[in-house]
DNA sequence: AACCGAAACAACCGCCCCGTT
DNA sequence: AAACGGGGCGGTTGTTTCGGT
């Protein structure tokens, strides 16, 4: 627009060419000092942008294209509700899958969620505002509340005192259930994390993302009703989540973190990836041939 | 075959933290 | 001690693809 501005940021979907020059810097100097890829006049992208592609796109051994296996989900789902929505944690644990990755993947789950449900209590109760046929999952009115926003209660205080002891998820207890949501726990209740907001009514109900029958040396909880089994049902992808109801299979055998697993060394927003990056050994125990193939397009 | 809604994917934005000066 | 810049993260939004009618 102003004809003095030094350089155009460009923005955008990212060229082939864009990746091999980016594919080339990071061969040569790491996965680092993104901001020079631009002052050095390689590429008219923020160093942010650089970051960002690299990461999500362009890093080796990226499950790109490849839908969340079972075991993955089911990874997610518990980690969820361990941590909260701390996206680039849980995917330390899921070898080849960014935070990007989870995040947009419980996205659409928890957004498919809402969807159900609101459909499912439109059904009995003509009263709710929303309109799913109207809107789309982005709908600008917001009539939906995401169910990410959820946020376990004091969750910063539960990484540093229990996952410091063991990365299993701690299994439900009552106790640790929030007191302001208490009174909306009627129906079914569940772990610290796996609790969702569907809607932001008055009629809002906390919902479980999956069934209590998943975690194992849970203590038995308020069933669900009827309707919620049936409804939950439905979430025929959500197998591995609610599962037989007679299955003894351990569900929740959580994977060791693809990188160190982290007990923050300060808080808990640092984790592996980045000691990794500052000692090389992520950068360095890479094949030397990684590079080569560089990513085309895809159609 | 065309249309529409949902799901998946990709990228940007704003905020925050940390290291450096 | 304060200011600044870089980098990381979570949230959000735009676009494309997929699947059902």
């Amino acid at each position: 627009m102003e004809a003095g501005r030094k350089e155009e940021i460009k923005k955008g979907p990212w060229k082939a060419e864009e990746d091999e020059v980016l594919i080339n810097h990071v061969k040569r100097y790491g996965p680092r000092d993104w901001s020079s890829i631009r002052s050095k006049g390689l590429l008219q992208r923020t160093g942010k942008s650089c970051r960002l592609r690299w990461v999500n796109k362009l890093r080796p051994n990226l499950k790109n294209g490849c839908k969340f296996s079972a075991e993955e989900e089911r990874t997610v789902i518990e980690l969820q509700s361990e941590f909260g929505n701390k996206w680039a944690r849980i995917a330390t644990y899921l070898p080849g899958r960014t935070d990007n990755d989870v995040k947009n993947f419980w996205s659409s789950r928890t957004k498919r969620l809402a969807r159900i449900l609101h459909n499912n209590n439109n059904s009995d109760a003509s009263s709710s505002s929303f309109t799913p046929k109207s809107s789309s999952h982005r709908s600008k009115g917001k009539n939906v509340k995401p169910l990410q926003s959820f946020k376990p209660p004091q969750v910063e205080e539960e990484i540093t005192a229990s996952s410091s002891s063991s990365k299993i998820p701690v299994p439900y207890s009552s106790d640790r259930v929030d007191e302001t949501m208490r009174s909306d726990l009627q129906p079914f209740t569940f772990g610290t994390g796996g609790l969702a907001l569907a809607e932001t009514t008055t009629t809002a109900t906390m919902t479980p993302l999956f069934s209590d029958s998943l975690i194992p040396n849970q203590q038995p909880l308020a069933p669900f009703s009827p309707d919620s089994r049936d409804l939950l049902a439905r979430f025929d992808d959500f197998y591995g989540i609610l599962g037989p109801e007679d299955s003894s299979e351990p569900l929740f055998a959580l994977p060791q973190p693809f990188f160190e697993p982290s007990p923050p060394p300060r808080r808990y927003r640092h984790v592996s990836r980045d000691d990794d990056e500052h000692s090389d050994v992520f950068f360095d125990d890479f094949p030397a041939d990684m590079f080569d193939p560089v990513p085309s397009p895809s159609p």
